[in-house]
RNA sequence: GGAGAGGUGGCUGAGUGGUCGAAAGCGACAGAUUGCUAAUCUGUUGUACGGUACGAAAGGCCGUACCGAGGGUUCGAAUCCCUCCCUCUCCGCCA
């Protein structure tokens, strides 16, 4: 959520950071504003004199005078005409108060002075590329053709039992797949971050914190019989740990890593990579998430994509960092960078991992505060995500990244020990 | 699912209609003091929003709201009434 204040002191940047994203018009969301501040300083007037006659009719009584006295009837009197002025008011302000709140929850993050201006993916910044894109001199197949010609995984068997976008990873794939989450995890977990298991099943309030909803709600599942969510990524619950809580200052930073499955409808995206691992309504991801102190968020963002980095580098899978412009910024971020793995199979790029920063933005959503030690008042942390890594996609690189001339597939040489075998 | 208990400030816990934002204790912070890894004494100690003829500023002052959430009764609600949520205990079921 954006600083409700900088619609009044800092108006025409804020108009213009968020236009780079895309079309947005304050000035409706300005006025309400301004009208629910005007009609709350009425309210506070009026409910200022109606506590005063409180106290005074509470004084005289107890100097034993009778509620029949002249004097308390003439403020009994006064305070029911201040109560039929307020019955009028408080629902207009609380409908004001209602509709300012929802406004603001549909605003993304204004993009940081650092994000590269742009309109859309084409724009977005090339920062580096890690190791030799391979094209093999054989070839190449699909992960989902090694996959099932290994018998790794069957898609057709999930889609019966679920739907299309459900895979059953069997044998080795099964292996495979657990020990790419036992190795993340033990990455993750000596580069510092304490590890969590989250429920997986959330409320609308987690889910409004960190920005998915109210604006993206078919993106994710529902169990509308208890109002609980399924999540669609473990930033929500990591970052939810601390949703109302004013943290010790000196806590900061914190960094958690969690592996958990992760569902998403994918409305909207049909036909798009509708074969393989590369898109499904349940998948797996080891995430990372930092709450930091504001001054550092810039440098702890950068560290957040080494360590994602560092997963692709240990398993030797080519890929690029490449930098998102304004316009292809996701709702809540104000500065994003996305790991592309390289996918022999599609001779390009994809995403495997996008490392965010959310300056105080969900912080706001979720009121998740810190303390400085000695200092009054408190301020709004910064969270910061990302994925280290996203196990199917990791797992699709290097079957094709990996894969031999025979058909087998030879391990990455640091998941040789968790497999304890050389090829699949 | 059945029965019961309960949700108060960082924590423990008092408070059943009238200056209660809330006793007390603990903790924390600041100062004082004592020749001893700590004790004692004193003081301070919630959050948010708004206003401001004060202040260079930090801040001060004034107001409003918050005792699980939302309604209601009343001149006045932590306290009474209604609805909802959550936690705990016992029983049942169950990985």
């Amino acid at each position: 959520m954006i600083d409700p204040k900088s619609l009044r002191d800092d108006f025409p940047a804020l108009q213009q950071r968020l236009q780079s994203r895309g079309e947005y018009d304050l000035g409706p969301l300005r006025e309400l504003d301004q009208a629910q501040r005007t009609l709350e300083q009425q309210c506070h007037q009026l409910q200022a004199r109606s506590n005063e006659i409180g106290r005074l009719v509470g004084q005289k009584l107890k100097a034993r005078l009778s509620a029949q006295d002249p004097d308390v009837q003439m403020l009994t009197q006064e305070g029911n005409s201040l109560k039929i002025q307020l019955a009028e008011l408080e629902p207009r302000l609380r409908e004001l108060k209602g509709r300012l709140e929802q406004a603001l929850l549909m605003i993304p993050n204004p993009p940081s002075p650092l994000t590269p201006l742009g309109k859309d993916e084409g724009d977005n910044r090339l920062c580096h590329t890690w190791g030799e894109p391979r094209l093999p001199d054989f070839p190449v197949l699909p992960h989902w053709e090694i996959g099932e010609s290994l018998g790794l995984m069957n898609f057709t068997r999930a889609t019966r039992m679920a739907q299309s976008r459900f895979v059953a990873l069997v044998g080795a794939g099964a292996a495979l797949e657990r020990a790419l989450i036992q190795f993340m995890l033990d990455r993750q977990t000596q580069a510092g971050y304490l590890e969590v298991a989250p429920p997986l099943l959330v409320n609308t309030q987690a889910l409004t914190a960190t920005g998915q909803l109210p604006k993206f709600g078919e993106e994710s599942f529902r169990c509308a019989q208890d109002d609980l969510w399924l999540i669609p990524t473990a930033e929500v619950p990591l970052t939810n740990l601390y949703s109302g809580e004013i943290i010790p200052g000196g806590s900061l930073p914190i960094y958690h890593c969690a592996y958990t499955p992760c569902f998403r409808r994918e409305a909207g995206s049909y036909g798009r990579d509708t074969r393989g691992l590369i898109r499904l309504h349940q998948f797996n991801k080891i995430e990372l998430v930092k709450l930091v102190h504001p001054q550092t968020s810039e440098a702890e963002h950068q560290t957040l994509l080494g360590d994602a980095e560092a997963i692709l580098q240990a398993l030797e899978l080519p890929y690029r960092v490449v930098e998102l412009c304004t316009g292809d910024l996701g709702f809540s971020a104000c500065r994003c960078f996305d790991l592309e793995v390289w996918l022999p199979s599609a001779g390009n790029y994809r995403e495997i991992s996008s490392c965010s920063n959310f300056g105080d933005f969900q912080a706001r959503r979720g009121n998740i505060r810190f303390k400085e030690p000695g200092q009054k008042g408190t301020q709004f942390v910064h969270t910061l995500n990302g994925s280290g890594l996203a196990v199917g996609r990791t797992m699709a690189a290097i079957l094709e990244n990996y894969q031999q001339a025979d058909g087998r597939v030879k391990l990455p040489a640091v998941l040789q020990p968790y497999l304890n075998r050389e090829f699949l």
